[in-house]
DNA sequence: GACTAATTGAGACCGAGTATCATCTGCTGC
DNA sequence: GCAGCAGATGATACTCGGTCTCAATTAGTC
């Protein structure tokens, strides 16, 4: 399902900005941050308000159609993901993005809480590496 | 070992700003951002340019000293932490952080990176919640 | 105490994100 | 198909975090 079919199904209003903004969000691989999605959208010939990116990008956060993450620049970015709770792991190199399902993480949160002492109700992780493709032989030559 | 002691192991020069400020880092309890800092220098009568933080918190970072978080509020806040590689629990009510070694995180690295097939070379685990403290029933009753 | 390189502070600057508000446009009910 | 309205848009001003520049200052060394 599209970006612009989930955001219908969530209710919210389909203007032509949110599905030029969305078919975009969709062909995006890896982490943008709000000002490249703007920049794609200006290089279409789409004329959108800044504040309408932004608004947009928060309504898609919300719909948990994209999901934040900060880069270890410290910039902030999204990148398009399935539904659910999961985590991203992120290639340095071409900014492809892995989803990583709960399972796979392997993150025991009861036993982080008896340790801890905290009752813990929010986490993020993310990871940064190279992904198969940049590693491999052929990549490494260019 | 405190914050300006810290500094002067690792060959920095030991300025008087850099002296006021790690001494009100020693201070902190939870996480504090740029603007907080600069703030309690000035209600302590320090007078510091705001450069001059943002130069002295790059410093600390560098040198493991403090650490950057980011809230989930998008902020971005330090945290003054033990040396080597760990992890926060932050409470969102009172701001208490707990470091929490690798070892207790039991991230299995290696497995993700087979699984995932990235070659992972940083990543960033946050955890928020709320703490023992402010679990307690006396802290309810507030 | 003098010298020098690093640091400082003031202020200009930049970019991300938000607020405001008049205008516009999807949707709904007829 | 159309009118009405709530919600969305875009232009613009604004705030705020962070960086850059540069002249003045200062820590450490000789």
């Amino acid at each position: 399902m599209n970006v612009a079919d989930r955001l219908d199904q969530a209710g919210a209003r389909l203007t032509e900005p949110r599905r030029r903004l969305g078919a975009l969000v969709d062909r995006q691989a890896g982490p943008f941050t709000a000002s490249d999605l703007l920049e794609s959208a200006r290089r279409e010939g789409l004329r959108v308000g800044r504040a309408t990116v932004f608004r947009t990008l928060a309504l898609l956060d919300e719909q948990g159609v994209v999901e934040r993450v900060d880069l270890p620049s410290g910039e902030h970015a999204y990148v398009a993901c399935a539904r659910g709770h999961h985590h991203h792991a992120i290639c340095v190199d071409c900014g492809r993005v892995a989803d990583l399902p709960e399972i796979e993480i392997g993150l025991d949160l009861v036993d982080l809480e008896r340790r801890s002492g905290f009752e813990i109700d929010a986490h993020r992780i993310e990871l940064f590496g190279r992904c198969a493709a940049c590693r491999s032989p052929s990549a490494r030559a260019q």
